[in-house]
DNA sequence: TTAATAATAGTAATTGTTACTATTATTAAT
DNA sequence: ATTAATAATAGTAACAATTACTATTATTAA
């Protein structure tokens, strides 16, 4: 744990919000001004390979992140981009008007993306080795 | 109609994969070698805009797109990125195995996020107009 | 057929991210 | 403390996907 590492992890802990890696890196810079941008870029994928924070690849063309492990959902602004956390029962079955309330969001559209191995990776998978 | 932008059409629509940008390129570049890449953009986001073809804002560094827009769910892989269609009654109630048996995948991740207007922006576009 | 408009090809710029490299910090053993 | 080995850093350059720019070409309307 470098005071980099420690100072990106703290700084992130402190926010609720899912900030992107240049936030992070503005809000660290206070801190540590000589940082890099890549360290923090680095420290990030360090920190989520380690569990110790999420990556968040959702839809959008930046990567975000969250101090907070525990299995939540996240609801984006269309408009202005900021994402914010949805309690994790929060689920597709819960009607607009709810969440309108507990959120303030006015929910838009709901996306869904499966992840898996498809057939043909599952086939390789299969021959290489017993990965 | 520019002839650009028919065989852009139809060679989407000849696909039941959810091609990227570059890879519509290449297939189009087989009939007009001339076309350039910003037409393909061009005019991958014009047709989407107008509700003839959807684009995928999903996960993932590149944006995808599927010429046919019914609304029904993705899969892809994690290993090879490949993105197929769901049926769209497949939601997060339909358990791993029948998916598996289904589609051939093997489901790792449910992944869900929601878009809506957040409470700032909400202010704003009552403070704007009645937009 | 000529002017006005729109779309194109090709290139350059932008943006988010990753890779590279010389330097600096950290650690372990003496 | 001193040294050698290791790891992380700052700063820069490279990269990949996308968008913007511009001169040229196609299309349309009069």
């Amino acid at each position: 744990m470098t005071q980099q590492r420690q100072v990106i992890l703290d700084e992130l802990r402190k926010l609720d919000s899912h900030p992107t890696a240049d936030e992070i890196y503005e809000i660290v810079r206070r801190r540590i001004p000589r940082i890099s941008l890549g360290t923090v870029y680095r420290n990030l994928e360090f920190l989520s390979r380690c569990g110790i924070i999420r990556k968040l690849e959702l839809s959008g063309s930046q990567m975000r992140f969250d101090g907070f492990i525990d299995r939540h959902n996240h609801i984006r602004c269309i408009r202005c981009g900021r994402v914010d956390d949805l309690p994790a029962e929060q689920l597709l079955t819960e009607c607009d008007r709810d969440l309108l309330k507990e959120t303030g969001y006015k929910v838009i559209e709901r996306r869904v993306e499966f992840l898996g191995v498809c057939p043909n990776c599952r086939e390789d998978e299969g021959t290489e080795s017993a990965g």
